[in-house]
DNA sequence: TATAATGTTTGAAC
DNA sequence: AGTTCAAACATTAT
């Protein structure tokens, strides 16, 4: 469920509830999530992989981790970690961790971070890079206080789209090849939520979860890379590794 | 059926 | 004290 495309989606579908009052809430969630009934929603926001429910007040977080999903007016056969209900309709969150926010979350969040943003700079994750100069680009672009939203798959499809090997130490990588990740990171997670809109996401992969390199024909490497040790799949003969 | 995976936080261990 | 790393969370597809 999870990478920053895919909570673009639920702030769509959640828009219906927009300005709408809570009027019960359900849910195995340890929080307390009393303090949402009888409440409006005032604004729906979303930060790379965290969605925002803004109330008078507090800010409720959902992040999904690795298995979380929602349904909206419709249930799953199991409990809610939270269930927020209205006059007309609900939303249920499972399997997701849920938090209040008490702060602004302007001074919470860095909003040019998130490559999904209208305020997404690449300049300044141009900069955050340059520290990283000794870390592999394939831990770098998981780095939420840099790329927000970008998960695994985005990352094996972004190096895949750019040539270049997950194992690159970011300050090998020549300057217009940094540059064109930069741009890549964000420009294939626009086409991933297109993809997932029309529910043929899959179908588009170049890399993540393939066996064989469609531009060479050649076995993609499938590797635990970096320290994050997350999944990498690539074509030693298509991207290549500065060192 | 067992395994591993679109992820992050926490706290133990060094 | 600062860094590193495994555990925990818990569903679903292969």
């Amino acid at each position: 469920m999870p990478e920053g495309p895919s909570i673009i989606l639920l702030k769509e579908e959640c828009l219906p509830f927009l300005g709408k009052k809570v009027i019960r809430v359900e849910g195995n969630t340890k929080i307390e999530k009393e303090r949402m009934a009888n409440k409006k929603i005032l604004f729906i926001k979303s930060w790379g992989k965290h969605f925002l429910l803004g109330f008078s007040g507090f800010t409720l977080k959902v992040h999904f981790l690795m298995f979380g999903s929602y349904t909206i007016n419709a249930k799953k056969d199991r409990p809610s970690r939270l269930s927020l209900i209205f006059s007309k309709g609900e939303i249920n969150f499972y399997t997701c961790s849920v938090k209040f926010l008490e702060e602004d979350l302007d001074e919470l969040y860095d909003w040019s971070a998130d490559v999904m943003s209208d305020l997404w700079d690449p300049k300044k994750a141009r900069k955050k890079l340059k520290d990283q100069s000794d870390v592999m680009i394939c831990d770098t672009l998981l780095e939420q206080d840099i790329f927000a939203g970008v998960g695994n798959i985005i990352k094996n499809e972004v190096l895949y789209r750019v040539r270049i090997h997950p194992e690159s130490p970011v300050g090998k990588i020549p300057a217009a090849k940094l540059t064109s990740i930069i741009k890549e990171a964000r420009q294939y997670s626009f086409d991933f939520l297109e993809w997932k809109r029309l529910y043929v996401l899959r179908k588009h992969w170049l890399a993540h979860n393939k066996k064989t390199c469609l531009r060479c024909d050649l076995p993609f490497v499938r590797k635990h890379t970096g320290f994050r040790h997350r999944r990498s799949f690539f074509c030693t003969n298509c991207q290549k590794l500065y060192v």
